[in-house]
DNA sequence: TCGAATCAATACACTTGTGTACTGATAAAC
DNA sequence: GTTTATCAGTACACAAGTGTATTGATTCGA
């Protein structure tokens, strides 16, 4: 008996927000496809699942967005719109301390908690899609060149060696990346950023390191 | 007019092996399968595009098969056991010097090269399912662990000190993963190879290894 | 050479997902 | 309070994928 209540039949299953309006917008279906691939990767983020995750119908769907495609170069828009954003805002220098810059930036990096981990499990996904298309793979690309750049900035105002900077850079970066899926424990982040500073302690205090590092562990 | 003639009726477009017997094994069927993975990740590994990169119908896979979990499964097991046989090989030392043996656990879990970028390829989609499979994500945690092992050995008879050996172990080993997937030039396996082994150099060479180091670049 | 076992093709029923056309309800503007 | 633009539901056609049952062809062994 489909007499009609206007309001979700079930109470919504994923919805964060307590969705005081019932009428949807384009950004409330991007949320909802945001959460599908964090959940299921981009292959489980189909216009039907999105819709009862909602609580409506397709109908709807088709009325925000002419395509599945479309949902998907909305979704990967935005995202890029907020790494370019994140990246930006850790660009300049808050810190007199070179260390603490660096420190910062590992614990962005590295953030497993909260809407982090869910950033992270969606870059994940993003890769993998990436695997497959040419465009999703040149914006990775270009993400991951950005990020190494400001790595090599902060290692640069460590060490002061421009050479040992673009090395130590990749170098944790690329473990940053390794991090984010060959992990016995997930959610050990602060554990690891703990050990990447220790590393970087040890590697620089032999390098004579302009500035002191803090003690391992 | 499908007059019966047995060959295939395309060149089979992605064989290698010029696949003498017409009649198909369980192992062409997981080859394929393998190869299906390799370039679109499991979601695209459905029997019937395996069925015509074979050149036959989905008739023959259920004949080799119970179902589309039993291939999964098959592949998985196989690899895993593929796996073990590699790390296996390369626990014996050959060398006297624990350099070269360094350099020869790079380059087997760098080599991006002929078969091997398939199987870098296939770790990937492995790890994406591991996402989803929490039986999957064992395994892999399983194998992560057996390689992380194998690195800490190695670094351990480089630097004779254990608690280096595991810190360059885990930051070696993320690195390498990381290397599998963000790197803007994805075929340079030497110039990675080369790299990580200019930074053991450089960090062992100011810690006083007991060993020569290679020069760096 | 003649079964019998093995491998492959075909046809069918079923499921899941997409997109379109149209109708229905509701919130805002007037 | 109507009207109208905005959002959601329903129904349909279509495509791709799965699994089963049955038939058809080959290969091998006796």
């Amino acid at each position: 008996m489909p007499e009609r209540t206007k309001n979700l039949k079930e109470p919504a299953r994923k919805s964060r927000k307590p969705l005081e309006s019932p009428r949807l917008t384009r950004d409330d279906w991007l949320d909802a496809a945001f959460l599908a691939v964090v959940e299921g990767g981009f292959d489980k983020a189909r216009v039907l699942t999105i819709a009862d995750a909602l609580g409506v119908t397709r109908g709807s769907f088709y009325w925000h967005f002419t395509d599945h495609a479309d949902l998907l170069a909305a979704l990967l828009a935005r995202w890029k719109e907020r790494e370019i954003e994140l990246d930006k805002s850790l660009r300049p220098d808050v810190s007199k301390d070179p260390v603490v810059e660096l420190e910062r930036l590992l614990e962005k990096a590295l953030a497993h908690a909260g809407t982090d981990l869910e950033n992270m499990r969606f870059e994940l996904a993003l890769r993998g899609l990436g695997r497959r298309d040419a465009d999703v793979a040149a914006m990775l690309v270009e993400v991951d060149r950005a990020r190494m750049r400001l790595f090599e900035y902060k290692f640069q105002r460590l060490t002061g060696s421009s050479q040992k900077a673009t090395e130590l850079a990749a170098l944790f970066y690329l473990a940053i990346v390794g991090s984010y899926q060959a992990l016995s424990r997930p959610s050990s982040s602060h554990e690891v950023k703990e050990f990447l500073m220790g590393v970087i302690a040890n590697y620089l205090i032999h390098q004579q390191a302009p500035v002191a590092a803090p003690k391992r562990r």
